[in-house]
DNA sequence: CGCATTTTTGATACACGTCAATCTCCGTGG
DNA sequence: CCACGGAGATTGACGTGTATCAAAAATGCG
């Protein structure tokens, strides 16, 4: 799973309270107790903690979203979450603004809206998901940074061996472009062209 | 689909603000306006509204759940509610007692923890996302009044001739009791019997 | 450079989809 | 009261998309 491979981080609070994960890392794990975050930038994966200590897909957050509300009410958070790619945390509420309850509305919102897409990614053909989860995360720029095989087969509920072939085919049909750095292939960088499909 | 089947009721709005509908009533339509509602007993089915007019699934409200709360953000629905069993609803926020804020943090809660349960039917073998739908309307009670076929093969991503045959298996193990009303089996009545699995 | 991890690829199996016929339950109208 | 028709449910035969198992290749890291 690779999900229990990477060590704790020195958290690097920077004086304005912004925290910086790379790909891989735990950010935080269900039962434990701090902050409510805003992600701002990058591509996080909750999990529900199931008793045999087998962590269960559960939600995807990307930018813009919030992540551990539930620990304001409840004092722990609910899921674990874990960066899929390099991210960007900073406490929430962010404090000045917006009227707090504005802001919990149109969270409110947001996941609501965040969930059905993440349902959508659970149905239909194989392609079609990953294409789905593939656009989620590419938003509309023009390069995305893919989580790797067995993360995209455990948001998807398919198989890494399945992922696989799907985006060799889709390198074949010049929808992904693998970005080379020095003449080798960084796996997980692409530039997107869904014109080619 | 039997979705588009039943015509608009009358809302049969109580002195008390409480309406109810029948299973396989349309409750409101994305786009259009109205109040946010708790749904106080029922199970509802939430469609994004796609462009083609086609209904997709997107999620599940059940006893407790907050709907439609993002019309009092936009103005309108964004999603598409259909009553799949008996449903009661009153207008939300009740406005008495605990603070909206709070309120409003324990719906985002709780629709976090209620989208990870829809995740986990759209997983897994077809038997075991079917028995965890039955027993997320069960809700520890000992009978349930399940959706049509066709709707739990939305919820679930299956297909409802699928359905119907892990129904049946679930009756031939005992694990459901069809209901018998006057020796005639209304098809959506049960009581359950999980430990006879 | 060497080893662990991730990814790719192939061969084969099976769970579920698809298509089609039939059945039950109900409402409607003669 | 019975004929009719429609919606939902059941069942069977068959096809296929994806899982599974296995092995090799590519990548990344100490």
């Amino acid at each position: 799973m690779g999900l229990f491979s990477v060590a704790e981080r020195d958290t690097r609070l920077s004086p304005r309270r912004r925290s910086a994960y790379g790909a891989g890392e735990r950010i935080y794990h269900a039962g434990s107790d701090g902050l409510a975050w805003r992600l701002h930038c990058g591509v996080v994966r909750l999990d529900t903690a199931e008793p045999a200590g087998s962590a269960r897909f559960a939600s995807l957050a990307i930018a813009g979203d919030i992540l551990g509300c539930e620990t304001m009410l409840f004092g722990n958070y609910a899921f674990t979450a874990t960066a899929l790619t390099n991210c960007d945390l900073r406490p929430w509420p962010e404090g000045e603004g917006v009227s707090v309850g504005d802001s919990l509305l149109s969270s409110l919102a947001k996941a609501q809206n965040r969930a059905a897409d993440i349902v959508a990614l659970r149905g239909g053909q194989a392609a079609d998901r990953v294409l789905g989860l593939i656009k989620l995360l590419t938003d509309g720029a023009d390069r995305v940074v893919l989580p790797t095989r067995q993360d995209i087969a455990d948001i998807t509920d398919l198989r890494f061996e399945t992922i696989s072939r799907i985006i060799k085919s889709l390198e074949r049909t010049r929808a992904l472009l693998p970005i080379k750095i020095e003449g080798v292939h960084a796996t997980r960088s692409y530039a997107v062209n869904f014109a080619a499909l």
